[in-house]
DNA sequence: TTCCGGGACG
DNA sequence: CGTCCCGGAA
């Protein structure tokens, strides 16, 4: 099963790197590159499995420059992972006070606590454990388990997966699930053939001080050669930029309220998570999508039409006759690729329709991915899993006070 | 001054 | 999807 390990020219010498595997001279320039240049920093002077996991959960989203000045005392404060275990969740708090994103120590708290009870102190070495454990997932569990325990898993973290997809000249964003399998096949022979941990390391170290998201040194890389990307010229447009991707989206939401609830729904949309909980809202995608030149309308008569629309699709898709009010309001909300602006209606219903009191039809049958939708009072509302949109609406709009009292549990 | 990047979880 | 946080870069 061992791979070609052996350079050989191989049936397809001169094709484009695409989706094949790392051409192995590549490799053996980044590994000499590393062993060349690699900062002799101290998570990289231990093989104690816990030191090298404390390493990797600080290093989660905060720089190395920064952990550099804590590690140290951190390891020193909590020396073993018993220590760890033993010690009060208050302290590790304080022993990580400025590091941020405080989800990290709590989890790593509680690992501590789950290795010394159920692995006797010892950080298992497999994959699919480590990866059971709180506060590890795809990237933590194949650095740990490489570096650790030399377990060949590509550890793709935003450096190695902005050097593959460069190298390769993949445009594509490098978390979604199709584009990391691709560069584990990419690495799955050059990680059979060295040293998981180094190979891992050297990528990162490179991604980290040569192949930069902008400005990239390509004339101090050991892979310029190799890479598509640069051939291409086009190194600074992968990964393609997130946050310049924001589309303006414009919704249209109603607050329809009939003896002191509100109607909301979930699983209409299929944008949205199933388990989150919104106003009745009209999507922009539906909303545009009437006929003729749009564009060239006064706002005023745009923004009635879909004031009409929004009452239509009420009717259509929940079966409530409403009558909107007054506009309460616009929510401007802020996502990763989408700024959206929702325009909230406020909305009663019309004629002689009953809603039903008591039982929403939503609370106990949350199965996932149903759509599903209820009368809810404010209350009811406070508690339910709400979109972040629909949490503004009620605080920013209805003057919902966040402080009172919550149902309790 | 603002903007941007970034793993895991729920 | 949305949140968590900080610091370096623009």
């Amino acid at each position: 099963m061992s791979p070609a390990c052996d350079k050989k020219p191989g049936p397809n010498g001169l094709r484009a790197l695409g989706q094949s595997p790392l051409p192995p001279d590549l490799v053996d320039a980044m590994l000499s590159w590393y062993g060349e240049m690699r900062r002799d920093l101290p998570w990289r002077q231990t093989r104690d499995p816990y030191a090298i996991l404390v390493s990797e959960i600080m290093l989660q989203q905060t720089r190395v420059e920064t952990v550099i000045n804590r590690y140290g005392s951190f390891l020193e404060r909590f020396p073993t992972i018993a220590d760890l275990a033993t010690a009060s969740l208050d302290d590790v708090l304080a022993e990580w006070s400025g590091l941020g994103y405080y989800r990290r120590p709590r989890l790593l708290h509680r690992l501590a606590t789950v290795v010394v009870n159920t692995y006797g102190g010892k950080i298992p070495d497999t994959l699919e454990e480590l990866l059971e454990l709180p506060g590890i997932g795809p990237y933590t569990s194949a650095a740990v388990g490489s570096i650790a325990f030399g377990i060949p898993a590509l550890s793709i973290d935003g450096n190695v997966g902005r050097i593959m997809c460069r190298l390769a000249g993949i445009a594509d964003d490098t978390r979604r699930t199709k584009v990391r399998q691709k560069l584990e096949a990419m690495a799955a022979d050059a990680i059979e053939c060295h040293p998981p941990g180094t190979f891992n390391q050297a990528i990162m170290e490179l991604g980290a001080r040569v192949c930069t998201p902008r400005s990239p040194r390509c004339d101090q890389c050991p892979c310029s050669s190799y890479c598509e990307a640069h051939a291409l010229g086009i190194e600074e447009q992968i990964p393609p930029r997130r946050s310049k991707l924001v589309k303006a989206v414009t919704e249209y939401a109603a607050v329809i309220e009939d003896n002191g609830r509100l109607l909301m729904l979930r699983g209409q949309r299929p944008s949205l998570v199933s388990d989150m909980w919104e106003f009745p809202t009209l999507d922009s995608r539906l909303a545009d999508t009437s006929s003729g030149s749009l564009s060239e309308k006064p706002v005023s008569s745009r923004s009635r039409a879909q004031e009409a629309k929004l009452s239509r699709y009420i009717k259509e898709q929940l079966g409530w006759s409403v009558q909107l009010g007054p506009k309460l309001g616009e929510i401007r909300h802020g996502m990763t690729d989408r700024r959206i602006s929702c325009h909230v209606y406020e909305a009663s219903l019309s004629g002689s329709q009953t809603t039903m009191a008591g039982a929403p039809t939503g609370l106990e049958k949350s199965d996932h991915n149903i759509p599903d939708s209820g009368w809810f009072t404010i209350e009811e509302v406070m508690a339910l899993a709400l979109a972040a949109s629909a949490r503004k609406t009620l605080t920013t709009l209805l003057d919902v006070d966040l402080t009172s009292p919550q149902s309790p549990g």
